[in-house]
DNA sequence: CGTGTTTGACCAGCGC
DNA sequence: GCGCTGGTCAAACACG
């Protein structure tokens, strides 16, 4: 099995604007995702500034997933994965970042992969199966197994030719990962 | 037999 | 108010 390392940049946007408050550019490991490391980012987002600041080479992207309030998000030609924090509003973020209303907080990305379900060290337990509108391929719903823990998790392929896999996270898990990733995969 | 998946039914929210 | 759509439930089923 090869690791595909992908360098990907996530947007953050309120709905109320097109510009984004805060990029970040980090590298994933398509197999190897360290998802925590993803919902803590970003620490200050006051102080990322970024790539986005030429909107030439940014498009609005704004079919990833119908999420209510609407949000931002940009797509980078040059990267074959984005990551989009979806976040409704300014207030919204702030509380996410507080972590008290981690119910709230929402992450989803879209990668090139084949794999429609990574191993991510939570366990998920699949309660749904669901065709969507306008995707000819079915949305997925996991939650997490673990007891107490609220964090859904959906899954589905984007398209008709399936290139790409959009993932959803709801929700911060209250534990750490069942697994490790020093084995591989 | 225990655990995880599948799948149809049901419900809630939203737009018309 | 009604129909459509997405999300969830739960019983049945499959597999190790």
């Amino acid at each position: 099995m090869s690791s595909s390392n992908i360098t990907t940049t996530i947007f953050l946007a309120p709905s109320s604007t097109p510009n984004p408050i805060c990029t970040h550019t980090m590298e994933l490991n398509s197999h190897q995702l360290d998802f925590e490391d993803l919902l803590l980012l970003p620490d200050q987002p006051q102080t990322c500034t970024g790539t986005a600041s030429s909107s030439s080479d940014l498009k609005p992207y704004t079919t990833l997933s119908p999420v209510n309030g609407g949000f931002w998000a940009w797509q980078v030609p040059s990267n074959s994965a984005r990551v989009d924090h979806m976040l409704p509003t300014n207030e919204g973020y702030e509380k996410t970042m507080e972590s008290e209303d981690a119910e709230k907080f929402k992450i989803a990305f879209r990668i090139k992969s084949g794999l429609e379900v990574m191993d991510d060290g939570y366990k998920w337990k699949k309660y749904g199966k669901k065709k969507i509108k306008n995707n000819p391929n079915p949305r997925h719903y996991y939650r997490c197994s673990r007891e107490g823990c609220k964090v859904k998790k959906r899954v589905e392929r984007e398209g008709e030719d399936g290139v790409f896999v959009i993932t959803t996270y709801e929700g911060k898990h209250n534990h750490e990962s069942t697994a490790t990733f020093t084995s591989g995969v």
